[in-house]
DNA sequence: CTTGGAATGTCAACAAAGCTGACTTATTGT
DNA sequence: ACAATAAGTCAGCTTTGTTGACATTCCAAG
């Protein structure tokens, strides 16, 4: 599809470029969970509990339910997760004051002493690779990795950056 | 940790962007793999056979070992994989010739065919992120995602551009 | 030409993390 | 009073990863 040279310079376009975006995607992952897998490993935690930490961490006080929209999971899979670290005393779940059904999530000392291994083992990795890229590149980087979310993602993003600012 | 507004404009570093870059990646990657996990589903096929599809695409007649580099898994996991691709007449495996232990991969029409299905569909959101985007941000979301990468893999990812190109 | 090591394949057992479906409990709002 | 919502739970299943053990095939070096 597409690809004739056109006026216009759209080689950027091309399905060997987009292809070369879709690795480079791939790759750059592997890399970007690989440091705090790494530090659970060996810990009775995977993936998914950093994941859960990550955002009550960005957004305390979180409830269950938009946690499960973040993480686009079943509350039965995050419940399972969500329960081993309120029983480490990783997290702590309040009662809501306004409606008392829903529960506010906050870390506890130990969590944030656990999400602050992991995040600063991420953060190294992106500012080490930031650094190398430079300002302008990561603009873009930024800008294309928008675009890619699906329209529901990108509004929780926001919301995100907005609220941890 | 830095973010002292220092004589440099180095305010993309501060952990406030580099946490907004993290999350950017998680959503971005959710994205990224929703359109080939809704085309598997239903299928009896998952995101572990979307990737071997990929790379034997990518580079026909690849050998299992190289498979299992690029993908970072074991060999027991991508045998399962291979194994039902192989049994559904999806891939098929030759003996090496030059050396015969060796198993060179490559797609039967049937796998090229889902291969194109797949890679359509993802395709089409990275060209719309792309473009949207545009040439010069597309630069600099290549070189982070490359900075990001173990070295590795960077020369897996490398080694792939100039054997696909 | 034998033998060590490499590449591949396979069996079994298990774990992490997702899913569905059914159900309870507490609370809220109509 | 009652329906809807938020959270939690039980049971069972799937995908995809892991170890460990072992067999087979084959190349290459002694």
């Amino acid at each position: 599809m597409s690809d004739s040279t056109g006026s216009e310079s759209l080689l950027f376009l091309t399905d060997e470029q987009l292809r070369q975006g879709i690795e480079a995607v791939f790759f750059a992952y592997r890399g970007f969970t690989s440091d705090p897998d790494r530090i659970l490993a060996g810990m009775a935690y995977g993936r998914a509990h950093h994941r859960a930490i990550h955002f009550i961490a960005r957004a305390p006080g979180t409830t269950v339910n938009n946690l499960l929209e973040i993480l686009g999971v079943t509350k039965q899979s995050l419940n399972r997760v969500l329960r081993t670290l309120v029983e480490d005393g990783l997290v702590i779940s309040k009662v809501g004051k306004i409606d008392r059904r829903e529960r506010n999530l906050y870390l506890t000392e130990a969590g944030i002493a656990l999400e602050r291994r992991l995040s600063d083992a991420q953060r190294a990795r992106m500012r080490a690779a930031y650094r190398q890229a430079g300002p302008e590149a990561v603009a873009g980087f930024r800008t294309v990795l928008e675009a890619m979310m699906d329209p529901d993602m990108r509004r929780k993003y926001q919301a995100l950056r907005e609220g941890g600012a």
